[in-house]
DNA sequence: GCAAACATACCAACTGGTCGGTATGCCGAC
DNA sequence: GTCGGCATACCGACCAGTTGGTATGTTTGC
């Protein structure tokens, strides 16, 4: 979900050590692939360490995908689009930010919890619990201004919450499109789905209201 | 991907049932997780049988994704919404069809190659390509009609190639989505999600022409 | 001095993969 | 027609390495 997390404080404890590493980790392996050793190893930190801060790899996933939820909330809490007085244009201007975010490699601007999500929603629930939580919880974020949006435009035929998923489906989307590719095509891509998601916008709360029911 | 199959032969040689075996673990365990035991089990086959007829679990997750993706675009190409006249209407039938058939579990409805690809893009290149043209063939199903419909109805700023994508972009993130629920509200999610996709190919086909770009 | 934060050594279970062997069916030669 | 030769399909014990997890220390801050 969140790329390139600019200024972030180098983690200090063993436990942020190998919260960072998770997130790196899960990003370009996956939850599954990425042992307990590796996490170790990337974390500069050893076995018992590990086990001193987490009961079990399956704890330190939900944490990850806590810590996670947290960091990107944050991170989009305090971006720039929230200060345009149309609702519409905060939206738009959300969509706008996440492209900008989109470049270089695929790990460098994938989510963490829909990878794990997409690996353990059946073997542990509550990592598929967590996931939900910071994907819903992100999507949450946007709700208001997506709410304000629908009341002023007049749309119809759906709800702020609905379209609020809609966003964090195609961003999804657009990540596993995006892995599929190679080099430079990764991030092309991503920018080209979101593209989409910014015209299917652009529609709905500028139509004419007897146009956007079908 | 493709989601209840019926009618489909069981398999009769280890090659098919592996196969088999490995479109149901990987679509509820990923990849990673599903272990060469795991799937010989399933496939109530020995080891031997599976290093008979696949080098390498690798070559086994190659041979899935080629194997998922000829059996679903026979299964499209059999589908009934190719004999509408208009193409909007095979384009919005294509949607109506995926719609039709999400139930039940996640796995029943899921994509084996999104799901392989999120895991193994970095790891394994061969996987990786196997899934895209799994994808990017599935999508350029589509594109014929596509194109017919953005020639009739005058669509600009996009291709048929992009919208294609598109699509696949909205499956794939509404299977991620849905993977996030529990029992019934997966299905509901995904439906849910391709329901914006059918509202922004409606909006996309029918609006006037100067009305359509931004 | 004492608890939290780590480190080291170790374990049983499992991992992908190998290897010698067998059962069966198809082939032309006689 | 039946026999030897040979390829395909499959079996299951086995291997070295790795897995998540534990048990027992040692260090450090207060």
């Amino acid at each position: 979900m969140i790329p390139n997390r600019p200024f972030r404080p180098a983690p200090v404890t063993a436990r942020d050590k190998l919260l960072e590493a998770a997130v790196k980790l899960v990003r370009s392996n996956g939850y599954s692939a990425t042992s307990v050793d590796q996490l170790c190893g990337e974390a500069g930190v050893t076995k018992g360490a590990f086990f001193h801060h987490f009961p079990s790899k399956e704890a330190l996933g939900v944490a990850a995908a806590e810590y996670w939820s947290a960091s990107t909330s944050a991170f989009f809490a305090a971006a720039p689009y929230h200060h345009h007085a149309d609702p519409v244009d905060r939206v738009l201007g959300y969509i706008d930010f996440r492209l900008a975010l989109i470049g270089g490699p695929v790990e460098g601007f994938s989510c963490v919890a829909g990878t794990m999500v997409q690996e353990a929603f059946r073997s542990s629930a509550a990592i598929r619990v967590a996931c939900e939580a910071s994907i819903m919880g992100n999507a949450a974020a946007l709700e208001a201004d997506l709410a304000a949006a629908i009341a002023q435009r007049g749309v119809k035929g759906t709800s702020a919450a609905s379209l609020a998923r809609h966003v964090q489906t195609v961003i999804q989307g657009s990540f596993v499109l995006a892995k599929t590719q190679d080099g430079e095509m990764c991030a092309e891509i991503a920018r080209e789905q979101l593209g989409h998601l910014r015209r299917y916008f652009s529609m709905l709360f500028n139509v004419d209201e007897d146009r956007i029911l079908q």
